[in-house]
DNA sequence: TCTTGAAGCTATAGCCGCTACAGGTATTCA
DNA sequence: TGAATACCTGTAGCGGCTATAGCTTCAAGA
Protein backbone atom coordinates (compact mmCIF):
# COMPACT_ATOMS: atom_id res chain seq x y z
CA UNK A 1 0.00 0.00 0.00
CA UNK A 2 0.98 3.74 -0.70
CA UNK A 3 0.69 7.04 0.95
CA UNK A 4 -0.56 9.89 -1.27
CA UNK A 5 3.22 11.16 -0.87
CA UNK A 6 4.53 7.52 -1.97
CA UNK A 7 2.37 8.57 -4.92
CA UNK A 8 3.09 11.92 -4.83
CA UNK A 9 7.08 11.14 -5.41
CA UNK A 10 6.16 8.45 -8.14
CA UNK A 11 4.35 10.71 -9.73
CA UNK A 12 6.39 14.47 -9.73
CA UNK A 13 2.81 15.78 -8.69
CA UNK A 14 2.42 17.28 -5.25
CA UNK A 15 -0.55 15.51 -2.48
CA UNK A 16 -2.72 18.26 -2.84
CA UNK A 17 -3.09 17.18 -6.67
CA UNK A 18 -3.82 13.82 -5.86
CA UNK A 19 -6.37 15.09 -3.60
CA UNK A 20 -8.00 17.87 -6.12
CA UNK A 21 -8.38 14.35 -8.95
CA UNK A 22 -9.86 12.56 -6.06
CA UNK A 23 -12.10 15.49 -5.23
CA UNK A 24 -13.36 16.18 -8.88
CA UNK A 25 -13.87 11.78 -9.54
CA UNK A 26 -11.05 11.77 -12.11
CA UNK A 27 -9.07 9.33 -8.90
CA UNK A 28 -11.20 6.44 -7.40
CA UNK A 29 -11.34 7.35 -3.33
CA UNK A 30 -8.91 4.98 -1.74
CA UNK A 31 -8.91 2.70 1.28
CA UNK A 32 -7.61 4.33 4.53
CA UNK A 33 -5.39 3.56 7.39
CA UNK A 34 -7.05 3.50 11.12
CA UNK A 35 -5.64 7.12 11.43
CA UNK A 36 -7.69 8.29 8.14
CA UNK A 37 -4.83 8.51 5.95
CA UNK A 38 -5.29 7.36 2.33
CA UNK A 39 -3.95 4.10 1.23
CA UNK A 40 -3.26 3.56 -2.19
CA UNK A 41 -2.70 0.34 -4.67
CA UNK A 42 -0.43 -0.45 -7.60
CA UNK A 43 -3.99 0.39 -9.71
CA UNK A 44 -4.16 3.70 -8.12
CA UNK A 45 -0.68 3.99 -9.48
CA UNK A 46 -1.52 3.05 -12.63
CA UNK A 47 -4.63 5.28 -13.08
CA UNK A 48 -2.20 8.67 -11.75
CA UNK A 49 0.71 7.58 -13.83
CA UNK A 50 -1.47 7.58 -16.94
CA UNK A 51 -3.49 10.56 -15.84
CA UNK A 52 -0.09 12.71 -15.53
CA UNK A 53 0.80 11.18 -18.66
CA UNK A 54 -1.92 12.53 -20.70
CA UNK A 55 -1.72 15.93 -18.63
CA UNK A 56 1.67 16.35 -19.55
CA UNK A 57 0.63 15.73 -23.21
CA UNK A 58 -1.81 18.45 -22.91
CA UNK A 59 -5.18 16.57 -22.92
CA UNK A 60 -7.56 18.43 -20.81
CA UNK A 61 -9.52 16.72 -17.41
CA UNK A 62 -12.64 16.01 -19.57
CA UNK A 63 -10.76 14.74 -22.38
CA UNK A 64 -8.66 12.12 -19.51
CA UNK A 65 -11.86 11.19 -18.12
CA UNK A 66 -12.98 9.71 -21.27
CA UNK A 67 -9.88 8.28 -22.12
CA UNK A 68 -9.94 6.30 -18.77
CA UNK A 69 -13.75 5.17 -19.46
CA UNK A 70 -12.77 4.03 -22.65
CA UNK A 71 -9.82 2.14 -21.99
CA UNK A 72 -11.49 0.21 -19.60
CA UNK A 73 -13.34 -1.97 -22.03
CA UNK A 74 -10.35 -3.92 -23.67
CA UNK A 75 -12.92 -5.21 -26.12
CA UNK A 76 -14.13 -1.78 -27.46
CA UNK A 77 -13.07 -0.15 -30.99
CA UNK A 78 -10.22 1.60 -30.10
CA UNK A 79 -11.36 4.11 -33.00
CA UNK A 80 -13.29 6.88 -30.57
CA UNK A 81 -9.63 6.70 -28.54
CA UNK A 82 -8.29 8.10 -32.05
CA UNK A 83 -10.67 10.44 -32.50
CA UNK A 84 -10.32 12.24 -29.51
CA UNK A 85 -6.32 12.24 -30.00
CA UNK A 86 -6.37 13.75 -33.31
CA UNK A 87 -8.90 16.16 -32.05
CA UNK A 88 -6.13 16.91 -29.27
CA UNK A 89 -3.73 17.00 -31.90
CA UNK A 90 -5.16 19.25 -34.43
CA UNK A 91 -6.02 21.83 -32.12
CA UNK A 92 -2.45 21.90 -30.74
CA UNK A 93 -1.57 22.38 -34.03
CA UNK A 94 -3.63 25.18 -34.09
CA UNK A 95 -2.06 26.84 -31.20
CA UNK A 96 1.23 26.64 -32.48
CA UNK A 97 0.39 28.34 -35.77
CA UNK A 98 -1.43 31.33 -33.54
CA UNK A 99 1.61 31.31 -31.55
CA UNK A 100 4.20 31.16 -34.51
CA UNK A 101 1.89 34.46 -35.96
CA UNK A 102 2.19 35.93 -33.21
CA UNK A 103 6.09 35.51 -32.79
CA UNK A 104 6.50 36.79 -36.49
CA UNK A 105 4.70 40.21 -35.16
CA UNK A 106 6.82 40.32 -31.94
CA UNK A 107 9.77 39.75 -33.79
CA UNK A 108 9.15 42.18 -36.35
CA UNK A 109 8.42 45.03 -33.65
CA UNK A 110 11.75 43.88 -31.58
CA UNK A 111 13.56 44.08 -35.11
CA UNK A 112 12.32 47.58 -35.99
CA UNK A 113 13.17 48.99 -32.75
CA UNK A 114 16.24 51.03 -33.05
CA UNK A 115 17.16 51.89 -29.31
CA UNK A 116 16.41 55.51 -28.49
CA UNK A 117 13.41 57.36 -26.63
CA UNK A 118 10.12 55.99 -25.93
CA UNK A 119 8.83 58.51 -28.60
CA UNK A 120 10.51 57.03 -30.71
CA UNK A 121 10.25 53.17 -29.90
CA UNK A 122 8.50 50.95 -32.81
CA UNK A 123 6.86 48.55 -29.92
CA UNK A 124 5.21 51.06 -28.65
CA UNK A 125 3.73 52.35 -31.37
CA UNK A 126 3.04 49.63 -33.25
CA UNK A 127 1.04 48.56 -29.86
CA UNK A 128 -0.82 52.03 -30.68
CA UNK A 129 -1.66 51.52 -34.35
CA UNK A 130 -2.76 47.93 -34.93
CA UNK A 131 -2.33 49.03 -38.78
CA UNK A 132 0.87 49.03 -38.22
CA UNK A 133 0.81 44.94 -37.95
CA UNK A 134 1.81 43.18 -41.28
CA UNK A 135 0.85 39.85 -40.25
CA UNK A 136 -2.73 39.64 -39.74
CA UNK A 137 -2.68 38.89 -36.07
CA UNK A 138 -6.41 38.19 -34.65
CA UNK A 139 -7.13 41.03 -32.12
CA UNK A 140 -9.71 39.66 -30.57
CA UNK B 1 -18.06 61.23 -25.64
CA UNK B 2 -18.41 57.44 -25.83
CA UNK B 3 -20.79 54.56 -23.80
CA UNK B 4 -19.30 51.50 -22.89
CA UNK B 5 -20.79 49.89 -25.65
CA UNK B 6 -19.68 52.25 -28.04
CA UNK B 7 -15.80 50.99 -26.98
CA UNK B 8 -16.99 47.93 -27.08
CA UNK B 9 -17.76 47.63 -30.57
CA UNK B 10 -14.84 49.55 -31.32
CA UNK B 11 -12.22 47.46 -29.92
CA UNK B 12 -14.06 44.04 -30.22
CA UNK B 13 -14.31 43.33 -26.33
CA UNK B 14 -16.98 43.60 -24.42
CA UNK B 15 -18.69 46.15 -21.68
CA UNK B 16 -17.74 43.38 -18.92
CA UNK B 17 -14.09 43.38 -19.95
CA UNK B 18 -14.01 47.04 -19.70
CA UNK B 19 -15.31 46.81 -16.56
CA UNK B 20 -13.01 44.70 -15.06
CA UNK B 21 -10.41 46.76 -16.78
CA UNK B 22 -11.39 49.54 -14.82
CA UNK B 23 -11.89 47.33 -11.37
CA UNK B 24 -7.92 45.95 -11.79
CA UNK B 25 -6.75 49.37 -12.38
CA UNK B 26 -5.88 48.73 -16.23
CA UNK B 27 -8.26 51.26 -17.68
CA UNK B 28 -8.97 54.91 -15.60
CA UNK B 29 -12.20 55.45 -13.85
CA UNK B 30 -14.70 57.88 -16.63
CA UNK B 31 -16.81 60.60 -15.90
CA UNK B 32 -20.27 59.77 -15.70
CA UNK B 33 -23.75 60.60 -16.87
CA UNK B 34 -26.32 62.02 -14.97
CA UNK B 35 -27.61 58.69 -14.80
CA UNK B 36 -24.44 56.83 -13.56
CA UNK B 37 -23.34 55.44 -16.77
CA UNK B 38 -19.93 55.86 -17.74
CA UNK B 39 -18.73 58.18 -20.25
CA UNK B 40 -15.28 57.92 -22.01
CA UNK B 41 -12.64 60.37 -24.08
CA UNK B 42 -11.16 59.51 -27.21
CA UNK B 43 -7.66 58.74 -24.45
CA UNK B 44 -9.68 55.83 -22.81
CA UNK B 45 -10.19 54.33 -26.58
CA UNK B 46 -6.87 54.57 -27.31
CA UNK B 47 -5.78 53.11 -23.76
CA UNK B 48 -8.21 50.47 -24.49
CA UNK B 49 -7.13 50.02 -28.14
CA UNK B 50 -3.38 49.75 -26.87
CA UNK B 51 -4.58 46.94 -24.31
CA UNK B 52 -6.40 45.00 -26.49
CA UNK B 53 -3.15 44.97 -29.26
CA UNK B 54 -0.92 44.05 -26.20
CA UNK B 55 -3.61 41.29 -24.78
CA UNK B 56 -3.89 40.40 -28.36
CA UNK B 57 -0.20 39.61 -28.91
CA UNK B 58 -0.25 37.64 -25.97
CA UNK B 59 1.02 39.94 -22.89
CA UNK B 60 -0.19 39.33 -19.60
CA UNK B 61 -1.71 42.20 -18.01
CA UNK B 62 1.05 42.66 -15.56
CA UNK B 63 3.14 43.45 -19.01
CA UNK B 64 0.39 45.95 -20.11
CA UNK B 65 0.51 47.52 -17.07
CA UNK B 66 4.03 48.15 -17.40
CA UNK B 67 4.22 49.10 -21.11
CA UNK B 68 1.40 51.57 -20.15
CA UNK B 69 3.85 53.36 -17.65
CA UNK B 70 6.78 53.39 -19.79
CA UNK B 71 5.23 54.66 -22.59
CA UNK B 72 4.14 57.82 -20.41
CA UNK B 73 7.31 58.98 -20.50
CA UNK B 74 8.51 60.05 -24.12
CA UNK B 75 11.70 60.92 -23.59
CA UNK B 76 13.06 58.00 -21.40
CA UNK B 77 15.29 55.74 -22.74
CA UNK B 78 12.86 52.67 -24.83
CA UNK B 79 15.51 49.56 -23.50
CA UNK B 80 13.08 48.58 -20.58
CA UNK B 81 10.22 48.25 -23.21
CA UNK B 82 12.64 46.37 -25.89
CA UNK B 83 13.37 44.00 -22.82
CA UNK B 84 10.00 43.18 -22.12
CA UNK B 85 9.45 42.66 -25.54
CA UNK B 86 12.09 40.37 -25.89
CA UNK B 87 10.98 38.85 -22.75
CA UNK B 88 7.89 37.81 -23.83
CA UNK B 89 8.83 36.67 -27.38
CA UNK B 90 11.17 34.06 -25.70
CA UNK B 91 8.19 32.78 -23.77
CA UNK B 92 6.20 32.64 -26.87
CA UNK B 93 9.23 30.94 -28.20
CA UNK B 94 9.63 28.10 -25.64
CA UNK B 95 5.61 27.41 -25.69
CA UNK B 96 5.80 26.41 -28.85
CA UNK B 97 8.89 24.71 -28.88
CA UNK B 98 7.17 22.61 -26.17
CA UNK B 99 3.94 22.11 -28.03
CA UNK B 100 5.75 21.01 -30.97
CA UNK B 101 7.44 18.45 -29.08
CA UNK B 102 3.81 17.46 -27.92
CA UNK B 103 2.92 17.59 -31.28
CA UNK B 104 5.55 15.06 -32.29
CA UNK B 105 4.65 12.73 -29.90
CA UNK B 106 0.68 12.96 -30.39
CA UNK B 107 1.68 12.29 -34.28
CA UNK B 108 3.69 9.31 -33.67
CA UNK B 109 1.34 7.69 -31.17
CA UNK B 110 -1.75 8.19 -33.46
CA UNK B 111 0.38 7.16 -36.94
CA UNK B 112 1.02 4.07 -35.00
CA UNK B 113 -2.75 3.26 -33.82
CA UNK B 114 -3.54 1.01 -36.39
CA UNK B 115 -7.23 0.38 -35.30
CA UNK B 116 -8.80 -2.47 -33.90
CA UNK B 117 -9.52 -2.78 -30.12
CA UNK B 118 -9.10 -0.90 -27.36
CA UNK B 119 -6.80 -3.79 -25.52
CA UNK B 120 -4.43 -3.52 -28.35
CA UNK B 121 -4.43 0.41 -28.87
CA UNK B 122 -1.26 1.80 -28.97
CA UNK B 123 -2.55 5.67 -27.80
CA UNK B 124 -3.80 3.91 -24.60
CA UNK B 125 -0.60 1.79 -24.30
CA UNK B 126 1.48 4.90 -24.35
CA UNK B 127 -0.53 6.84 -22.06
CA UNK B 128 0.02 3.84 -20.00
CA UNK B 129 3.60 3.76 -19.84
CA UNK B 130 5.62 7.01 -20.38
CA UNK B 131 8.53 4.60 -21.76
CA UNK B 132 7.08 3.99 -24.65
CA UNK B 133 7.60 8.29 -25.56
CA UNK B 134 10.43 8.68 -27.72
CA UNK B 135 10.55 12.65 -27.72
CA UNK B 136 11.37 13.16 -24.12
CA UNK B 137 8.60 15.46 -23.39
CA UNK B 138 8.64 16.58 -19.69
CA UNK B 139 6.30 14.47 -17.60
CA UNK B 140 5.53 17.82 -14.91
C1' DT C 1 8.01 3.79 25.65
C1' DC C 2 8.28 8.40 24.69
C1' DT C 3 9.28 12.26 21.82
C1' DT C 4 9.56 14.95 18.00
C1' DG C 5 9.24 16.30 13.45
C1' DA C 6 7.50 15.09 9.11
C1' DA C 7 3.53 13.91 6.74
C1' DG C 8 -1.30 13.73 6.41
C1' DC C 9 -6.17 15.47 7.17
C1' DT C 10 -10.32 18.91 5.90
C1' DA C 11 -12.00 23.15 4.37
C1' DT C 12 -11.48 27.27 2.12
C1' DA C 13 -9.56 30.84 -0.75
C1' DG C 14 -6.60 32.36 -4.48
C1' DC C 15 -4.33 32.40 -9.22
C1' DC C 16 -5.38 34.42 -14.53
C1' DG C 17 -8.37 36.83 -17.61
C1' DC C 18 -12.22 37.11 -18.30
C1' DT C 19 -17.57 35.66 -18.66
C1' DA C 20 -22.17 35.07 -17.00
C1' DC C 21 -25.61 35.69 -14.32
C1' DA C 22 -29.45 38.38 -11.31
C1' DG C 23 -32.01 42.10 -10.38
C1' DG C 24 -32.31 46.70 -10.89
C1' DT C 25 -31.95 51.66 -13.53
C1' DA C 26 -31.06 54.74 -17.75
C1' DT C 27 -31.41 55.91 -22.29
C1' DT C 28 -33.17 56.04 -26.87
C1' DC C 29 -36.24 55.80 -30.62
C1' DA C 30 -40.96 55.44 -32.66
C1' DT D 1 -45.46 57.48 -23.60
C1' DG D 2 -44.09 53.10 -23.92
C1' DA D 3 -41.12 49.47 -25.35
C1' DA D 4 -36.73 47.90 -26.42
C1' DT D 5 -32.22 48.21 -25.54
C1' DA D 6 -28.27 49.42 -22.97
C1' DC D 7 -26.27 50.07 -18.75
C1' DC D 8 -25.51 49.57 -13.57
C1' DT D 9 -23.53 46.80 -9.24
C1' DG D 10 -22.33 42.68 -7.13
C1' DT D 11 -21.28 38.05 -7.12
C1' DA D 12 -20.02 33.51 -8.78
C1' DG D 13 -17.93 30.51 -12.16
C1' DC D 14 -14.46 28.61 -15.69
C1' DG D 15 -9.71 25.10 -15.66
C1' DG D 16 -6.28 23.05 -13.23
C1' DC D 17 -4.33 23.37 -9.86
C1' DT D 18 -1.75 25.72 -5.47
C1' DA D 19 -1.53 27.65 -0.88
C1' DT D 20 -2.91 28.44 3.57
C1' DA D 21 -4.74 27.48 8.43
C1' DG D 22 -5.34 24.66 12.04
C1' DC D 23 -5.61 20.39 13.25
C1' DT D 24 -4.27 14.84 13.67
C1' DT D 25 -1.41 10.77 12.67
C1' DC D 26 2.60 8.33 11.67
C1' DA D 27 7.40 6.61 11.92
C1' DA D 28 12.04 6.71 13.46
C1' DG D 29 15.41 7.58 16.99
C1' DA D 30 16.73 7.99 22.12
Amino acid sequence: MFSIGDLARDTGCKAETIRYYEQIGLMPEPARSAGNQRRYTQRHRDRLHFIRHARSLGFTIDDIRELLSLSDDEHRDCSAVDALARRHRDAVTARIESLMTLRRELDRMIGECGGGEVGQCRIIEVLRDHRLCESGHPLA
